[in-house]
DNA sequence: GTGGTCTAGACCACA
DNA sequence: GTGGTCTAGACCACG
């Protein structure tokens, strides 16, 4: 498998947070798998033509957000969902984006019922994980 | 009605970015309706105690996205609905932030019907406006 | 107040990490109260003799465990503790951390009731904060 | 007894300290008595798929902590208790550790005595050894 | 070869 | 002037 991170060079995100939000997505929609490895911070780098800081501090956030972890001279990994941490702070930070997405919404002239359509379409794109039954108590 | 809006000290958005959020939600939710006066910008940095510059920005901010509209000497006002055109560019937006939340929902370990559930639940605290119509073909 | 951090030069922790620490211990033992500003991330540079950015590295780190808000263009201070979220991963290091300490000091020949007597008399110079009631309901 | 050493794929700690930890912990707790002979290196390196420089490392480590004592061609055991010194600079690392619990427990909210009663619980899985007669004058 | 840390110095957004 | 981001290039610990 290749890089499939691209870098948007006049988003408004900064290219730290652009591979990050990439991984995260890739990781939800089973793109990337548990134990899959990620390509080293150098080699990311070369590609992207970044540098190799930048890289690593994506790899950082993604492993303070428990989503990978890195074992220094081996390399990143896609981390297992069992080990990882519920965070009651991420839920309150979900809500909130969740609430000013509605507002974008609404104020863009879309009904609710409009709404409810697009996010249904586009959760429709995840289907490699998330459905199957409570993961919360597993 | 008194300045409602609200600085949290520990917010991770710029000062003009709240308050471009707030007024926000407060038109999508129908606590401001057409017509309505925003406070004057000097009035605003005066009672929250910013500088009057930053105030100003989150107007003009607001104005861009065409959810008010300022009169020279005569004050800002929440902007009628009608005269709103939908820009795809900000759906385009919209659906990258959704499917920003959609994933992080999925990594937290929720399952696409507990997703649905939340956005549904959040959802519910806007009654104000949205439903009651197809604004599609206004 | 001048600038009280001090950098060990020859100390296994990175200088990131004794910045932490050192700040953080000081938030406990009631020398810096919320509010406090911090010195600025170059001032704080200028006066340990690092680089800038192992300053700022520091202040995002105690950012994140939410005993800090940053405001950019306005400075660093420590947090309000009735904001900080509590979270649970962070207890579970704690034990952890605890585990180790009983660990070494068994291992270093104290007994129970001596390593009990070392962590109270420890405990006894953190007087200025701590105290006072469950802070956990309020 | 076979191998119970346990490599966390998550884990801050790099392999050759997570084996010293859990080698430490065990004779601390008494699941290790004094003359307990420890696996080979080859063998435990190769039960654990780590590399056996690691595995060596670790034994290295815990021997100049004076936990363990090898004999070439014979091989490791756990060293009797009373043959090790108590040494100054080892308290001393100590005390600085109990001091950054303490911090981070009072910065997670907890107060004195909530913090003094988590540490005596997890004080009270240490049965094993460590009561019993001041260690002090041995 | 892997990631982690630090330095040096530049540019930008915010207030 | 404040912090945030990025680059360039160096050194170290781990495996």
């Amino acid at each position: 498998m290749a890089i499939w991170i691209q870098i948007l060079p006049g988003a408004k995100d900064p290219i730290y947070a652009q591979i990050v939000d990439q991984v995260a997505r890739a990781i939800a929609n089973g793109q990337l798998s548990p134990g899959d490895r990620l390509p080293a911070v150098r080699t990311l780098a070369g590609e992207l033509v970044i540098n190799p800081n930048t890289a690593a501090r994506a790899y950082t956030i993604l492993e303070q957000q428990g989503l990978v972890h890195t074992r220094t001279g081996c390399g990143t990994f896609v981390a297992d969902p069992k080990l990882r941490d519920r965070d009651l702070a991420q839920l309150n930070v979900l809500n909130e984006r969740i609430d000013n997405i509605i507002t974008q919404g609404i104020n863009l002239g879309l009904s609710q019922s409009e709404l409810d359509e697009v996010f249904r379409s586009r959760q429709a794109k995840f289907k490699g994980r998330g459905e199957g039954g409570k993961s919360k108590n597993e």
